[in-house]
DNA sequence: TCTGGGGTCCTAGGACCC
DNA sequence: TCTGGGGTCCTAGGACCC
């Protein structure tokens, strides 16, 4: 029978900023967003005093003045490095394991000789705790899913660990599982199936699928009968395969200026398409779009263009030639941008394009994809925008979002190496 | 001609997760 | 309680073509 184990970081942002100081250790700490805009990460403390996830920084300000709360503005070079530390103690357990987010890990137990579950979960746990010194819940069950319903259970009923080895153990924990906790039913979702007598995710496993069928589409469908037991998300490297990629970001201030938008998309298409290379996958389309200052009638006003590529590529000179053509297309000198995003689309492997391709032209588009492939090692190495496109250009990167409350990033840069005396 | 069927591409936006 | 972040996937509806 399948196997999946989830690795989920507590608080995972909160747990970075506090390995360097152990002075927060039990106070209230929340991580911002990008821009300094939304909560995405809270301490327990924080989630005590009644401030939900994603909520906007000045909806919460009062109570968080009142109760002394420690603000970071997000670190993800902090929290990228010890999420890689994280995947390579994993690693030392096995090489199957699905890296899902910057704070969780899939595993999958299916083949591994593990005579207790329980105890490899437990020890898993403590070596990350002890080695790395993030504490993590940890579930086990026979579908990702249902390993991540037992994640929050471990935190829940559990003591950092749960492990669900039969059925009646599915059934039991699917019981206590209100709709809204499982994963893949949102704010949207859940008043509907409680309108119609659901509030356990017992009685979704329970339902008809001809029911089932007039609630959810293909993704609901597959939710329950992983819920059932019955794997239906892919596991492993097929599954970092993204369809699409998306990089976007808000400005700091409004922007109006034309090269400033343009500094900025080819800011955002340069990661996209290192993304798409380390997926090794070319795109034949992106979309550019706009988010407008203005606003109607309280909602977010956006605009967006995409374009077909000449040909599929994954050369970041092309791609951005393509981005600007799409952004001169929806520019409007009157106009006041709050956010500006690119969305690379219709992504297929690069094997599988190749095949498509005469001789003669192979060698031409090879040897862009091998400059591509250095200019990728050198920021590896030695940090993003070490090498990077004139269009990038620094002068008008202007647009740049808030970061008022980081803290020092202690283990990727050495002037930022944590102080022992003075 | 405004029409009927079917396919594809594009835009906008819904829904969810962290 | 549904948005002052970022990201992915999905779908409805319109335009356009055959």
């Amino acid at each position: 029978m399948s196997c999946y184990a989830l690795i989920d970081c507590n608080n995972f942002f909160v747990s970075c900023e506090r390995l360097f100081r152990p002075d927060l250790a039990d106070k209230p700490v929340a991580v911002l967003s990008n821009n300094d805009g939304c909560i995405v990460a809270r301490s327990n403390e924080i989630k005590a005093l009644g401030i939900p996830m994603g909520v906007p920084l000045f909806k919460v300000r009062d109570i968080v003045k009142a109760n002394r709360a420690v603000l970071f503005s997000a670190n993800f070079e902090l929290y990228g490095d010890i999420s890689q530390r994280i995947v390579q103690l994993l690693r030392e357990e096995t090489p199957l394991i699905e890296v899902y987010s910057i704070d969780e890990n899939f595993i999958d137990l299916s083949e591994l000789p593990i005579r207790d579950r329980n105890a490899w979960a437990e020890r898993v746990r403590d070596r990350i705790l002890k080695e790395i010194g993030v504490p993590t819940s940890v579930g086990v069950a026979p579908t990702k899913t249902l390993a991540k319903v037992a994640s929050t259970f471990a935190k829940t009923h559990g003591d950092g660990t749960w492990v669900v080895e039969s059925d009646e153990e599915r059934q039991a924990m699917l019981r206590e599982l209100p709709i809204e906790d499982i994963w893949g039913v949102g704010w949207r979702l859940a008043p509907r199936l409680r309108d119609r007598g659901v509030s356990w995710a017992a009685q979704l496993t329970d339902a008809s699928d001809a029911w089932l069928r007039t609630q959810f589409n293909v993704t609901g469908m597959r939710m329950v009968d992983e819920l059932r037991g019955i794997p239906r998300l892919p596991f492993g490297d097929k599954a970092e395969q993204r369809k699409t990629i998306m990089r976007s970001r808000s400005f700091g201030h409004t922007v109006r200026d034309y090269f400033q938008l343009e500094s900025a998309v080819a800011a955002f298409v340069t990661q996209a398409a290192a993304r798409l290379r380390a997926q090794d996958s070319v795109c034949d389309g992106l979309t550019i779009m706009l988010q407008l200052a203005s606003r109607d009638r309280g909602r977010k006003r956006y605009i967006s263009r995409h374009v077909k590529l000449p040909e599929p590529t994954a050369h970041t000179g092309q791609l951005i030639a393509s981005s600007l053509e799409g952004l001169a297309a929806l520019y409007d000198v009157e106009g006041a941008y709050k956010k500006a995003g690119v969305t690379l689309t219709g992504i297929v492997d690069r094997s599988e394009w190749q095949l498509s391709l005469l001789h003669q032209e192979h060698d031409e588009r090879e040897r862009g994809v091998v400059l591509m492939q250095s200019v990728d090692t050198l920021n590896r190495r030695f940090g993003r925008g070490t090498v990077w496109h004139a269009t990038e250009a620094k002068r008008h990167a202007q647009w740049q979002s808030k970061r008022e409350r980081q803290s020092p990033r202690y283990t990727t840069s050495l002037t930022d190496l944590p102080r022992l005396h003075r």
